[in-house]
DNA sequence: TTGTATGCGTTATCAA
DNA sequence: TTGATAACGCATACAA
């Protein structure tokens, strides 16, 4: 009591709370965050506080204290994109269980969008960053390494990830429809791709497999908006016009591969006797769409909770078997091809 | 130079930077809010350090001694649905063009699990909030009051708001598609319907209007899940089944409506003159499935940045004209009603 | 089991 | 135009 370091603001404090509790503000801090450390009896005074006054924790305080803001910062291309929605909200899920809280920013799909962001979220000082992809820009990465905060890139897979990397190989993901739609016999083929690099990726990949089995052409529609019913059908209509007949439809997305099926449809093509139809992703709606739509699957749930576990790893510094986790893929086979 | 503060540990501070440029520390602070208080030589060495170090600033610093996170929390009932997500994309763009973090995060649908994950989010301390709905637990709204923070509610409208309210009346808008419905000549009707609170109160107000139009009943059917193609085919077809034979039907999601499209298909049934179909969302897809889809338009992103720019005014203690803000919505007619 | 002292990296308030 | 100083609310180390 020797100097008057009286300053009750509006706000409620540790220091409050304590003072109603008749303790200190340690142990305030102490009750909430190692209650073994402090006995019954005070313990209960300072829960009663707590309710009294309402008092609610400051995160930022805290944060600066101890340099951990149980913050993530998690880079998407996009928040409407089904496929990232649902990774992203697994992701959400497994970290809030460890008391974090995640930070979604998107970044379109340019490196230099995805660079700004960054720069402005490391302000943040998140314990942890999720990137999407393998492909950042050179000042990018040298902020990531350059901060020191644990990284893991998901959705991609490469050998000298910055940090951690769960994902699966694009490349092999096209190689495996081009030999999927070969084995079924189909001998010509379509390739509908939105512009973004990893779709661009697994179209080559699937044309050029395509190619070297059967050593047929391949025509190739490529996007310049995003993915869309409507230019799934507005790309066949295209295809057709431009002399393409019949033949196998590899898409990068289910919905452009829905819209193929529903153009295909308005024009009396049969599936797959005249036009076969394979999509990417598997939404939900793939097993549900006349006819139902072989699409590839990739695990969005399982990837979301195992790049989670990996950050968490690395944030706790825990010893992780691999860096690198190839979570995989798996056609799936219907009736559209 | 009394006391050797000289405590460099590895990160970055506007302390080393100052020293690298000659300054002290508060000066960098100015340098970086407000330029014009510097003098430019002072400011070009000041850069030219920022430059050098790779300084990053402390947002977490920043928001603890300024009271001011440049944080908004935003709380959705689901990230992958659509409509939300849409909207949040809006709000999060113009939102970051005021300098402000969006921390977004899922709510469910019932009232416990938005109350716990707000309690958690408080402690975030952030400069403004976010809420779906007018529905909130009474605990909720203290938390809410409680903290002072401004607040905007969306996607529903009321006449006592908890501070801020941007949306459209869910009731009219069941009206207005029963009138819509019963002008176009339908004198039969099934609605279906999600089990969330507010597609419920939609489905109610249609059914009840198209009853007292024409006096003709309403078959209802009720999900427990999420919506879904597929369930917008199964409930078609348990309809069916349980005698409904043809007339209007009302969808809480156009992701049912095309549920109930292909599931009318499959079955040879004419669309619209055999059942007639109305989603609700208007999704992009909505004019390009066959038939297309007539469906109830609310325009998600003029709600997003409206959203966000009654928070700000209310953050910078600006006057509103109004804190209930009317969006409104509009029935888009297309070929399947 | 509890308390004291100190620092986290900023912004705000003065004073020069 | 600049700088010294005091918060901001908490966690950590150390002492009792």
């Amino acid at each position: 009591m020797s100097q008057n370091k009286e300053h009750h603001s509006g706000t409620v404090t540790m220091e409050s709370v304590g003072r109603l509790a008749g303790v200190s503000q340690v142990t305030v801090s102490r009750a909430l965050n190692d209650p073994s450390k402090v006995s019954a009896k005070t313990l209960q005074r300072i829960k009663d506080a707590i309710e009294l006054t309402g008092y609610v924790p400051n995160m930022v305080a805290g944060a600066l204290a101890s340099k951990r803001s149980h913050l993530i910062v998690a880079l998407i291309p996009s928040i409407t994109n089904f496929a990232y929605s649902e990774f992203i909200k697994h992701f959400i899920q497994v970290m809030r269980g460890h008391g974090y809280h995640v930070l979604t920013a998107e970044t379109g799909l340019s490196m230099e969008e995805e660079e700004s962001v960054l720069a402005t979220m490391l302000s943040r000082r998140p314990d942890g960053i999720m990137m999407t992809g393998i492909n950042h820009s050179a000042k990018c990465k040298r902020m990531l390494l350059g901060s020191g905060i644990p990284v893991v890139e998901i959705w991609d897979m490469t050998e000298s990830p910055i940090d951690t990397c769960v994902g699966f190989s694009h490349a092999k993901s096209g190689e495996e429809t081009a030999k999927f739609a070969h084995k079924k016999g189909y001998r010509n083929a379509l390739a509908i791709s939105a512009a973004d690099e990893r779709a661009l990726r697994r179209k080559d990949a699937f044309c050029e497999t395509f190619r070297k089995l059967g050593n047929n052409p391949v025509k190739e529609i490529c996007l310049d908006s995003p993915a869309s019913l409507e230019l799934g059908r507005k790309s066949l209509a295209q295809a057709i016009d431009e002399g393409f007949k019949n033949g196998v439809v590899m898409c990068s997305s289910d919905l452009l591969a829905h819209g193929v099926i529903i153009e295909a449809q308005t024009r009396n093509l049969r599936i797959p006797e005249d036009i076969a139809v394979i999509g990417f992703g598997n939404q939900n709606f793939a097993a549900f769409t006349v006819p139902s739509l072989t699409s590839l699957h990739v695990d969005r749930a399982y990837l979301g909770s195992q790049a989670a576990t990996a950050l968490m790893a690395r944030i706790d510094k825990k010893p992780l078997q691999k860096n690198c986790i190839d979570i995989g893929f798996e056609i799936v086979e219907r009736d559209s091809a």
